[in-house]
DNA sequence: GGTTAGCACTCACCAAGCAAGAGTGCTAAA
DNA sequence: TTTAGCACTCTTGCTTGGTGAGTGCTAACC
């Protein structure tokens, strides 16, 4: 028994996962030899899977079932034996026809998050685009009242967050004028981490007698920084999971949990560099994510990036998924650079 | 036979009622004949449920099991049975410390939603407040680069919105300040309504030659009312639901598709007047939401207001559930109240 | 050596049958 | 009106036997 890899063992594993994936079920002999135009008898083929199952390739459930594809045959599909495939013109039309309506990072990747869910039925996360410096482009604030005053923030990569601030002592227009100007004056083109409680002390110095009055807006400045500084996590589709009739509903539920700890799913996304990465759930360390697949791509124009990623069963349809996250992540990319670049 | 309800048959139900909630399992006569110190015998307690059965307010799964409570029972428990129960001094404290560190109105109702999922094991929903006629109360942008502006804008009800806009055309410093002026000078004390297409049309006339320049800016104007017209939902501790051994897979996997269907809850939701409303699943027309139970308050400081609701179980534990909502309800109310004000 | 037909074998799946247990409804007496 | 006693019902869990899908193995064939 020659345990090597032959054609006709790549031609009848991948006929195998791909019925797999389309039904679920243990596919058997005799439905293989249908499916390859009865070339060879159902007997060779049993004895091709008798040595795959060897190889690790297959697995039966119990003695009188079919077999089922093994982790690792769905790693060597992915790397090798699955055809990739393109989307319809049509298709790639309509993402960029949504996509293109954003008009800032965040509008731009809850929406991608949004198709991605729909068209793969799978969930979709998403990250709000950081830069290894994630800068302070602009801030501004807007006069509400005496003693309220709204404070909008925009970063390097283009991210817009406002939040309101009260002020008990009632700062003048010229105090506030003041202390924004000194707030562009001094971080405008610098890192948000330079944002620090210290550095915030410092400029309260600096508008000496202003200082008290104006202290709670530097405050609320400091603490819109850190949430710019975060990166924002949109998932989408978590219904999609649940529907799936391959998840256990105590799996699914486990994984939701899972999938609502956002920094343990920022880690996941967050820890690698380029490139299209399908990681399998036995492949990972989390118990939550067996059974589960997880493919992740990183946009990145210019020094900004983030990462899209969609999680569904082991048994997804990767062909259509990544072709469908890879042109979603080209146009995100593309768009982004426009959105920023402006 | 005399079809008539007595104290007693208050007490049994009363105890078959809060035993069912805590076990969600049939109740027999001798637990009852137990839990109510051996006063009766179970052959007594047996006639007795035979009446309450025949009054609707008892059923059977099956001859040989005890007896579960109809949506009728629960109906009687909430309104007249329940001993209203109130929130420790502690718990109502921590729940102020944590409601009180909100700005505004968004981040009040986002902690108010996370703090009633947590503790009450539920799903949560919030709106944001709503006037009866929303205001603007002002707008702003700030500029960012000569063809990028950040702009955002407060209503009267202290929620706070911000957008970005595209000018491709780049438009001086004066013609921007102006624009906004103007919008300011147009809109500000005026509903949200107001600001229509038409309206914006004959803001671009009075513009003159800046029309073309700033029209982008309207337009961005326009939809950002738009967005703050829309009551935003907010809902926490789906994954409750999951984790409630009450709820069905397939069961729950509905209800989580109906709540997600935000426009449905707001019309659940808005539907009243204030107080505190409980809808119990068949009372409601939706098949989702069979086997669910819904209580809603409305906070309603001044002429703004918004809803509050809770969503589990039929088999919730009513008291506490109320309670805990009770009070945030009125915190949320008392905060709200500040925030606009000042 | 690779391929194939034939056949015994193994399990999951389903339905039927049976015993145990919980809780009831009814009756007759207190 | 209450209660003890008892027959009755119906779920639950377990066992049994039949069916069918799919396999592994062997012996013959190309």
């Amino acid at each position: 028994m020659a345990l090597v890899m032959t054609p006709r063992k790549e031609q009848i594993l991948t006929a195998l996962i791909e019925e797999y994936i389309r039904t679920g079920e243990p596919v058997g002999s005799k439905w293989l030899m249908d499916k390859m135009g009865n070339t060879v008898s159902s007997a060779t083929i049993r004895n091709e899977m008798a040595e795959l199952t060897v190889m690790g390739y297959l697995d039966q459930p119990h003695t009188s079932a079919g077999r089922v594809p093994t982790p690792q045959a769905f790693r060597l599909y992915i790397d090798k034996l699955m055809k990739k495939r393109r989307l319809s013109e049509a298709a790639r039309r309509e993402i960029d026809d949504r996509l293109e309506r954003a008009t800032d990072p965040d509008m731009l990747m809850e929406e991608a998050s949004q198709i991605l869910a729909e068209d793969t039925g799978c969930a979709a996360v998403t990250t709000t685009p950081q830069e290894q410096q994630m800068m302070v482009r602009r801030v501004e604030v807007m006069i509400v009242s005496p003693h309220v005053v709204a404070m909008m923030l925009m970063t390097g990569s283009g991210v817009l967050r406002s939040r309101v601030c009260r002020l008990p002592l009632a700062p003048t227009t010229e105090q506030l004028t003041t202390a924004v100007g000194l707030l562009n004056r001094c971080f405008v083109g610098r890192p948000l981490q330079a944002v620090t409680l210290p550095a915030i002390q410092n400029l309260l110095l600096q508008l000496g007698e202003d200082a008290l009055v104006c202290a709670p807006l530097l405050t609320a400045f400091h603490e819109l920084a850190q949430t710019c500084a975060e990166a924002e996590v949109r998932m989408k589709g978590q219904l999609n999971l649940l529907r799936n009739p391959d998840y256990h509903p105590e799996i699914a539920r486990s994984l939701l949990g899972f999938l609502t700890e956002q920094n343990q799913l920022v880690r996941m996304l967050a820890g690698h560099d380029g490139g299209l990465r399908v990681v399998l759930g036995n492949e990972s360390l989390q118990p939550e994510l067996m059974g589960s697949s997880i493919i992740v791509t990183r946009y990145a124009p210019h020094n900004i990036s983030g990462s899209i990623g969609l999680i569904g069963p082991l048994r997804m349809d990767y062909a259509t998924a990544i072709a469908e996250l890879e042109y979603i992540t080209q146009s995100v990319e593309r768009i982004l650079a426009q959105l920023i670049e402006e």
